[in-house]
DNA sequence: GAACCTGTTGTTAGCGCTAGCGATAGCGCT
DNA sequence: AGCGCTATCGCTAGCGCTAACAACAGGTTC
């Protein structure tokens, strides 16, 4: 590497400088110059201010609104290997369940510095491993994925993070790490029992289990379940296929109902949408719900109360399960461990007018 | 490393290196060595595998997966002064109308290698600067927001981005760069002839228009002048305050109006989320829509169409505004010029039954 | 055969920040 | 005086990657 030490001093190659494209913005040495201290030293102040002396934190602080410093957070996640950042992975944002949990979940990391990415998956397990992937590359050191069910792929990824994962809105027996959800299963059992009381006899399940929505899948399996045990007769079930979650499906899956099951005095949806589509869809045929058919859905969004008749549905958490997730991350980022790991939040059937 | 060097050059001090908490994940290098070429090399093959030759490609791509290399972002981001990445600020993530903007332009976006963080300002202006603040410290190649008015503040820190800027879902004639939208007055204004077409003539308006919605203000501005110029009568109008953009909110300003001004004849509501709560509590008390009351929203969710009596609403390309933004941002991201920066996306009032 | 490409690979020097020390000064205690 | 401690600040060496150039082989042009 080095040429010729012999007598004199070899001096370095006198090579210029390259040319970069001179950065954009203000820099720590930028403010650390303005200051008269060293870059390191507004750092402290920018990240734990009280450890710098009270008069240098004011000569620096003004010299930092005099800037107009921004931090370059790449370059402090590169230095730190930290990012302060974690990921949430959805089916669908405007899914406003999910929202509700991300809300929650965003806003308490926020509270400790922690921003949020979210990546919407659409309901596609391959497109999860993707999203995911293009995530792990901005180094989270968290993350949140919807659903226990996971693709071999996803499941090696997020053991690789190597940081901790919160499954969330299911249950499972076999965690990859943190848990917090309930069982769809058994929720949609819970719904059966709550029509077979109701005097329901003929139930239909209506969802969109078989292309892509592990938790509608779910909440067939407890509907097969409970359909078996209470009424020992044989299940009555039509599904979305890839149709998209919106009240035009749910009045699609009313269609198919009444049309392949005639008979039936009661239709369970997966989702408070597509019951809602359904259920304005029998008031404006006039049919009588709950006289001729009871309906119910999935979810309890706003909406569901605010129908006439009334949406009886279940119930689920959505905000609690972001709030717990966030506070079990932030546990196991501060390096603690979790007493708990797995936590059921439970769900409730609301009854309602329309059953 | 390298032994003494004979005669008496002294030897550069002997620091061991310094101990760095090691990087969980594999490197550019570690890809290097298993593949035997050099870092440069495997960089060019995951971002220009066709500047490689064949053969060697071939070996990296194998160490690529052998290894199972995930590139890490923030040492890319800022080797390269490009994050590829675009920030959108949006009110709120739940109310569906910015899903959509934010859902089309996020694919938009996706398609070019970029990734999109969203974050919400719940319409606090306030909270819109801190948001923009902690996002700017990704450097996001490009930035999106929603609306036209901002804070000084805020204004501030989008000029001094020194990054192509879109505002959508307003109208601006003094806009900070690129501009996609329509005008809310106008889109108002339009609504209250369509129902002083219908033979209105007693309407109000009931907004969430003076809490950090200027949107809603916008619409009332509108409304204002359309009820000057058509009716020559005093406008009125309830607020919700800072109350959120829910139905029980909307079922509240129903109140609100009937209480205030029993004469009523129509309501139109700064949101179809207010306006469906307040239909289905008149469906409920068996207030006659349209008979006695009108009801109009604004937005066109899906569940508009679905309510019996179906809502009548002005409708807005919320997905158009999210592609069209996308296509400028790409343009302007590219480097080239934008030739029509402004772009008027119009609205169209959709007369529906309630109405 | 010199000069000039073109395609492919390697080398070097950062990008802006922070971890891990050192260095220094001031203080209290023995 | 000597020791140890704390508070405060600076220095250095990276974090993992890419821009810019250098180096070279093989071909083409005149």
């Amino acid at each position: 590497m080095t040429p010729d030490i012999v007598s004199g001093v070899s001096q370095p190659p006198p090579r210029r400088p390259r040319k970069r494209s001179a950065t954009r913005s203000v820099t720590l040495s930028d403010v650390a110059a303005a200051a008269g201290v060293s870059a390191q030293t507004v750092s402290r102040v920018v990240r734990d201010p009280l450890s710098v002396s009270d008069e240098t934190r004011a000569r620096v602080q003004a010299a930092l609104t005099a800037t107009g410093y921004v931090p370059n957070l790449a370059a402090s996640n590169l230095a730190s290997n930290r990012s302060r950042t974690v990921a949430a992975l959805v089916p669908q944002i405007n899914a406003s369940v999910f929202a509700d949990t991300v809300h929650a979940f965003s806003t308490a990391l926020a509270a400790h510095g922690y921003q949020i990415f979210v990546g919407t998956t659409d309901y596609r397990p391959e497109h999860e491993e993707e999203v995911l992937r293009s995530f792990l590359g901005r180094r989270p050191d968290g993350l949140l994925v919807v659903g226990t069910r996971h693709t071999p792929g996803t499941l090696t990824l997020l053991g690789a993070a190597g940081v901790p994962v919160v499954e969330t809105w299911g249950w499972s027996e076999d965690p990859v790490d943190l848990l917090v959800g309930f069982s769809n299963a058994a929720a949609a059992a819970a719904m059966v029992d709550h029509l077979v009381r109701r005097g329901r006899r003929r139930i239909t399940f209506a969802g969109r289990h078989t292309s892509g929505d592990p938790r509608a899948a779910e909440r067939l399996d407890g509907y097969h379940g409970a359909v078996r045990d209470l009424l020992g007769s044989e299940p009555r079930t039509v599904d979305a296929g890839p149709e998209p979650v919106t009240m035009d499906t749910g009045v699609a899956l009313l269609d198919l109902a009444l049309e392949r099951y005639p008979d039936s005095d009661a239709v369970m949806f997966s989702s408070d949408v597509f019951a809602a589509g359904a259920l304005q869809a029998c008031v404006r045929r006039g049919i009588d719900v709950p006289g001729t058919l009871a309906l119910a859905g999935f979810g309890d969004f706003e909406l569901a109360r605010h129908l006439v008749p009334a949406l009886t549905t279940v119930a689920v958490p959505s905000a609690q399960i972001g709030e717990l997730s966030a506070e079990l991350l932030l546990t196991r980022m501060r390096g603690a461990a979790v007493d708990v790991p797995h936590r059921d939040v439970g769900y409730r059937v609301v009854a309602r007018e329309s059953t």
